[in-house]
DNA sequence: TATCGGATTAAACGCATGTTTTAAACAATT
DNA sequence: AATTGTTTAAAACATGCGTTTAATCCGATA
């Protein structure tokens, strides 16, 4: 059948055209251009134009959480070992690697300015996400830790994160391009993030850290 | 005269809109519209839209700067108050207080989505601010810590405070509004921050911390 | 083979946009 | 009071948009 064949490469030009321009700028003539359709198609198979972007959005979000799946965990497995493959997914799927750009970038544009699509990814991802890393960060702290505290914590993990995704462009004026290539990949910065966390937890020692930086204090003494 | 006051009425109505909407979608008969003046003021007065965007996007860097300005600081200042007071200017400008929610928004999205305007705001504010929180870093690092530890740290500072405005709207799907309205405050907020990369950086005891988290290890031995 | 229904196409509609044009209003100067 | 240069105003222009229409294609069915 051509049918679903159509529909699916509508999709997927639509999903790298709404990532690339946003909704209002991605033009139906520009998508349908892109997947070799005619005009009428978006209207024949999604309906309108904010169906056929909700359905994109949704598509992007499966896709990515195929290609960068949280790994499997037993109750035995420790909580810092948790986190740091919490960070490296997070990451994963932020940096999108493996995968197209434009599935996390049109994600981060419904985090930016949340439309109708949002809401599905907030149930479907975003809460369920956030409450695995809630439960990891509870397991690393006193038992009296008030709620707001853990939040506080969980959103350090997942604001430098995103960071790196979402000031992608800005980076690249503010770093030197090789320093970013070398020291900038997933895995360095998983890394970082992780021991920053781990450490503001007190479950790292100075002695573990891959750089080692509390080696002297500005106002007493040398170590 | 009433050229500057409409220039200026213009210039005010524009960063509102094009923060709103976005550089395509707001449209100038709107701006007009909003400041109250005819369609044909903006390419009397500014040529085109994009340079009235530009203005705009300068006008707003401008007014936060010097609402939420940087402390003086002297030669014999702890490098920690200089990070604590860091953080709290950046968070406050992030989320614009005191000042108009717009002038941030509008930055922000010209860090999303770069355009014309971006060169000037990164060598105006951007790259000297970067430094500065490179600066103090270093102060509270060993002297041969390679400069992309350095920038790590320092992104991972900019990305928690940068993440509390970018995802507004979503932090408002995950998290109880009454928490937000209490637990959430400039000041709470910049404290946990610079508790975090403090900690991090060994200048910081647990005793300090405003919530001790680390009062347990999960592996091994408390310190 | 004839027919039927879903899939595709080209063309057109109505609308909103950025920009331009042309004229009017205004203030300052002679 | 007349004139000049600057500012405001309304209307029109060309363009590109989302959407709809009506005709055509084409494979499955009888």
């Amino acid at each position: 059948m051509t049918t679903d064949s159509t529909r699916e490469r509508i999709l997927q030009a639509a999903g790298e055209q709404f990532a690339t321009d946003g909704f209002a700028q991605a033009t139906i003539r520009a998508i349908c251009r892109k997947a070799g359709v005619n005009i009428a198609a978006v209207n024949y198979y999604f309906g309108d134009k904010e169906r056929l972007y909700i359905e994109a959005v949704k598509h992007a979000r499966r896709l990515r959480e195929k290609q960068a799946p949280l790994p499997t965990w037993t109750s035995s497995t420790p909580a810092e070992k948790k986190l740091r493959e919490f960070v490296l997914t997070l990451l994963r799927r932020m940096l999108c690697e493996p995968g197209d750009p434009w599935q996390t970038r049109l994600i981060i544009r419904e985090i930016m300015e949340p439309t109708k699509a949002c809401e599905e990814l907030v149930q479907e991802a975003f809460r369920p996400f956030f409450q695995i890393l809630v439960d990891i960060l509870r397991e690393m702290m006193p038992a009296t830790t008030p709620l707001y505290t853990v939040h506080h914590w969980a959103l350090s993990v997942i604001g430098q994160c995103f960071y790196y995704r979402a000031n992608e462009k800005i980076l690249t004026m503010l770093i030197d391009q090789e320093e970013l290539r070398q020291q900038f990949t997933v895995e360095k910065l998983s890394e970082h993030i992780s021991d920053v966390i781990l450490r503001g937890l007190g479950h790292l020692s100075s002695s573990s850290l891959s750089h080692p930086v509390a080696t002297l204090r500005s106002n007493d003494e040398t170590a």
